[in-house]
DNA sequence: CTGAAAGCGCTTACAG
DNA sequence: CTGAAAGCGCTTACAG
């Protein structure tokens, strides 16, 4: 690999001082140069096919342009549109997003935060929140920029933005109450994430609303597909009527449930309504295709990289949420009982 | 933000020169220092909780231990297992991965490709291989570390880690003939990529060695639903009988396709039958639940990952081809014709 | 086994 | 408008 040329060598070829070839390189201290002078650093830069050496400049600025982004996983399909939002917002900005999987291991989650550390990360967004999150109380002592983004926390240090979740719950009951039915049941996400809490939550306020008798609310293991798929089977192998709709804490529980349903010989939405959260790609495609609350995952990562940059640059760490809009999109897996 | 701890403050707490706390910070070289004196280190760093500057070591050793992998779209479900192979064997090492989306676009690869050398990343896995891909010959000549995953390209600077693609379309082609299929149809993907070049020759050679009538392929725009779902649209407003199977280039095509058949007022699979190609997620959740060829994308990611870090710690660039099995899923798609 | 010094490639107050 | 110098926080040959 032949040595890539540094600015000492675009001085050299300029016939200019390194610090002259730097204010004329970097369009913040361009103005302070002779334009004829520029225009000799530029040319040389061209022909010498300069890249300013970022590693380099962290150092002396301590600014490393570089926000760590902290979610569970991956391949759950909540997730790519959220980091897709950040980077389409930092990107153009000249920051550069580290993405990892903690797959909701606090461990792993301390063991990627400490090494983005030591990496002068700029900054952090967080879809990770646990209802306690000991991280986060350190970092804010730290004086670490940070948001959070889908999960919150009960201690708020930072910023969060996520949808609105009891407007979303409260849309899917109602609209299940308008089709008629009475005996409705929440597969929640787990109580230790903020939002399966909020959304059982809401669904416990929106039943009272409407005035049901007994509404159920079940905690699945996790937001997997596998956990929707226990908790609905060992539902229906209970004793006496099973529900005529179920509310899944998310998409995947509801797909899960849909699995446990068919397994026992019933059909959706003939014998039990379901609905989902989040609204991930391909449910369109799923016969029958999934009733659920549609979430802006893309529009949170903006929202998300916003807020951070503006903390970056100087912004204090309001703890503030941003609670974005959520709509039902109601598709085939809800019908009047029968 | 009170300031963090530097390497000088931990060698000034343990009463050494920031030289030997350097080595006894370092496992590779503590072995240099005294054991008590190394332990008064260990504790004086644990003390002022203290994490190495990564940017200073980097311009120091001129090693990042930053991977830059661009991938076309992290929303395509094909890409996440495949990043998240990768980060399962570079964080253990060390390693960080810098993602990077290009949309199928050369100006934004190329301005991506641009900030991870900026940033100094030690090497490369694209996943965004085009059969002609110039960027790529200025790398190697460069003397820059790169993989290819998935994709390949038509000038070999690089090993490559794919899927036996020739073997799953084979495969996927001589279930449909055994089931009593005729008249097949391929909607490739485009030709401009090397996997929608392979796959349609594959079906090519598959259905001639089957003595097959006039086997058709048709390129679509993109590996996306839509493209699919225009090409299936446009094939069977054609005159004539529609074909009795169609091979997708991909799960998206597949699904695309699926729903122009939909659209069409005919049945999968009774009245054609379909297969897709990668065996993305949730593929079993549809109705029908879509054959498929599966492709063991985290692997993928696995070997591209450690074939990287091989180059990256000396060993050349070989263009060797790395092929991982494949394998056909049969599902509810396919059934003989009616 | 430890220290003193140099230097990685930048940026930026300070002079002139 | 430009240059000379210092320094960001490390690592590593070189002495001793």
């Amino acid at each position: 690999m032949t040595k890539r040329p540094t600015m000492s060598d675009v001085a050299r070829v300029a016939g200019v001082h390194k610090a002259t070839a730097s204010r004329a390189l970097n369009p913040l201290t361009s103005g302070q140069v002779n334009p004829a002078t520029a225009r000799r650093v530029l040319a040389a830069a061209r022909q010498l096919g300069y890249t300013p050496n970022a590693t380099a400049r962290s150092l002396r600025t301590s600014r490393t342009y570089t926000v760590g982004v902290l979610i569970p996983d991956l391949t759950n399909p909540l997730f790519p549109p959220i980091v897709r939002g950040i980077e389409n917002v930092l990107f153009p900005r000249g920051y550069t997003a580290l993405v990892a999987n903690t797959d909701n291991d606090p461990e792993r989650e301390a063991a990627h935060f400490e090494a983005l550390l030591g990496r002068q990360a700029d900054g952090f967004i967080l879809a990770t929140g646990r209802r306690e999150h000991p991280l986060l109380a350190a970092a804010h002592e730290r004086g670490i920029s940070a948001v959070l983004v889908n999960r919150g926390t009960d201690d708020a240090f930072y910023p969060l933005v996520t949808g609105d979740d009891p407007a979303g719950m409260t849309a899917a009951v109602a609209h299940l109450v308008a089709l008629g039915h009475h005996r409705l049941v929440h597969l929640a996400g787990p109580a230790t994430l903020s939002t399966g809490f909020r959304r059982a939550q809401a669904f416990r306020h929106a039943v009272a609303a409407h005035d049901l008798d007994g509404p159920r609310i079940i905690e699945c293991a996790g937001y997997t597909a596998d956990a929707g798929e226990r908790a609905m089977a060992a539902l229906l192998a209970e004793a006496g009527a099973p529900p005529t709709a179920v509310v899944g804490g998310n998409d995947l529980i509801a797909l899960g449930a849909l699995r446990a349903i068919r397994a026992a010989g019933l059909r959706c939405p003939e014998d039990v309504s379901l609905t989902g959260f989040n609204d991930m790609p391909f449910l369109d495609e799923l016969r029958p295709a999934l009733t659920s609350v549609h979430v802006p995952t893309h529009e949170l990562g903006v929202e998300a990289a916003r807020l951070l940059l503006e903390q970056i640059e100087g912004a204090p760490a309001v703890a503030k949420t941003i609670s974005l809009p959520l709509r039902l999109v109601v598709r085939e897996s809800t019908a009047p009982p029968s």
